[in-house]
DNA sequence: ATATACATACATTCAAGTATGTATATAATG
DNA sequence: CATTATATACATACTTGAATGTATGTATAT
C-alpha cells in the first residue's frame, strides 16, 4: 500500500475508530486487541500504529468524538434557565441528553462503553476525572438555574438550592446508568422521560 | 507443603480473597494476573487455582463477602416503611447504605471494584445482570413504601408512586456513584446524607 | 494409607511493540 | 511541464514477554 489522499486517509481513521467502537461493545476494552479492531476495521495493525500510539489514544480519540458534540448540546438547551422558566431549562437539557442517547447509536455504544466495558486505572484514570469535571460544570449549571428559579419564586419556600442541584446531578447520573442498562427499555427507558418531568415537577412550587 | 487443618485452608481462601479485592483495586479486574494476586496473598497461583476455577470465580465470590451482608442490612432498615412514616423507612434504608460505604473499608473497596475497575462482557456479564435484579427488588420495595406513604397522605396530592420510586431508585444509584468518585470528599461525600434527607424532604407533604 | 492443600514446573498461546518494506501523492527542481 | 525526490500511509515480519492452564510433585492431617 501506500500514500493516500488525506480524504482517504482521514477516511481510514474513522473506519479505525468505528471498528474500535465496535469491537470494545463486544469484548470490553480492555480484552480488545488491536488485532481485532485491524480486522474489523479490514486494515492492518500498522494502520491503526500509524494513526494512534496505543490503544488508550485510540479509545480517548473514540471518546472525544461523542463527548464534545454532546456538551454543545447540553449548553444549548440549559441557557432556558436565563429565561423566564429555569426548571423549564433544566428539563430541556436532561431531555436533550436522553434524545441523544436515543437517536444516535455512535453515542449510545461509546456510553455503553464508557459506562460498562472500561476500567478507570492507570492511564484510564484521566478518562475518568476528565467527564468527572464535564458532569461538574453541568452540576455547577444547575446550581445556578436553581438559584434563579429561587428568585422567581419558583421553589418550595426554604429550598436548600444546593442540595437540590446535587440531587439532580444524583438523578441524571443514576437515570443515563439505568436507562442504559435496562435489559428490555420497558422498566426505565419507557418511562425516562416522564421521570424527568416527575423529577422537575416535584421542585416546582404549587 | 501439604494439607493442612480446615481452619488454615478457609483462612488461605480469605487471604487469597482479600489480595485479590487490593490487587484488583490497584490494577483494575482485567490487568490483574492471577500471579500478582498469588503474590499479594503470599501463597502461589496453585492455592489459587486449588479453591477458585478461574479469576471470574474469584470476583464473584469476593462480591458475594459484602454484596449479601449489604442486602440484609437494607431490608433491616426499610421495614420501616410499614410503620407510622414510611418515608422515613426509606431515608433509613439509603443512610443504610452510605453508612455501610462509609465504615466499611471492604465493602467500599469492592464497590469501587464494582463500579470502575471491571469490564461487564462475556463471564462478566451474569455479574451484571444479578445486581441488576437486586436493584430492582429495591425499586419495588420502595414503590410498596411509596403507596403506603400515599395511602397516609404523606405525598403531595396527585403523585405517581411509580415514578417517585424510579426517581429515588435513580437517585440513589447515582448518589452511589458520586459518592465513590468524589475526588476529594467535599462535594459529595460530606454532604450525603443532607442530599438524602433533601431528597425525601422534597416529597413529603406540608 | 489416603486424600488434601497446596508448590513447582512446563507447554501453549497470544498480544504488544517495533523495525522494515513499499507504493504513491505531493513538493521540488530544472 | 516533465522529472525527480521525499515524505506519507500504510502492510508485513519479527521479537519479546507474559499469562493461562495443566500436569506433576509432596508434605501432612485424618
Amino acid at each position: 500500500m501506500a500514500r493516500k489522499t488525506k480524504a482517504d486517509t482521514e477516511h481510514t481513521r474513522l473506519k479505525i475508530i468505528a471498528a474500535a467502537r465496535k469491537v470494545f461493545s463486544e469484548r470490553g476494552v480492555g480484552r480488545t486487541t488491536l488485532a481485532q479492531i485491524a480486522a474489523a476495521a479490514d486494515v492492518t495493525r500498522g494502520a491503526i500504529y500509524w494513526h494512534f500510539a496505543n490503544k488508550p489514544e485510540l479509545f480517548f480519540a473514540m471518546r472525544e468524538q461523542v463527548l464534545l458534540p454532546l456538551i454543545d448540546s447540553v449548553d444549548e438547551n440549559l441557557p432556558a434557565a436565563d429565561l423566564d422558566d429555569p426548571l423549564q431549562g433544566i428539563q430541556s437539557s436532561m431531555t436533550a441528553i436522553l434524545n441523544i442517547l436515543e437517536n444516535d447509536e455512535t453515542t449510545r455504544t461509546t456510553f455503553e462503553i464508557i459506562t460498562f466495558k472500561c476500567e478507570y486505572v492507570d492511564e484510564f484514570l484521566h478518562a475518568h476525572t476528565q467527564p468527572m469535571k464535564i458532569a461538574c460544570d453541568f452540576k455547577q449549571k444547575l446550581l445556578k438555574a436553581y438559584d434563579t428559579a429561587q428568585r422567581k419564586d419558583h421553589l418550595p419556600v426554604g429550598t436548600d438550592t444546593v442540595l437540590l442541584a446535587l440531587d439532580s446531578y444524583a438523578f441524571i447520573k443514576g437515570l443515563i446508568n439505568l436507562w442504559l442498562s435496562d435489559p428490555d427499555g420497558t422498566t426505565v427507558r419507557a418511562r425516562a422521560h416522564a421521570m424527568i418531568a416527575a423529577h422537575i415537577a416535584l421542585r416546582r412550587r404549587r
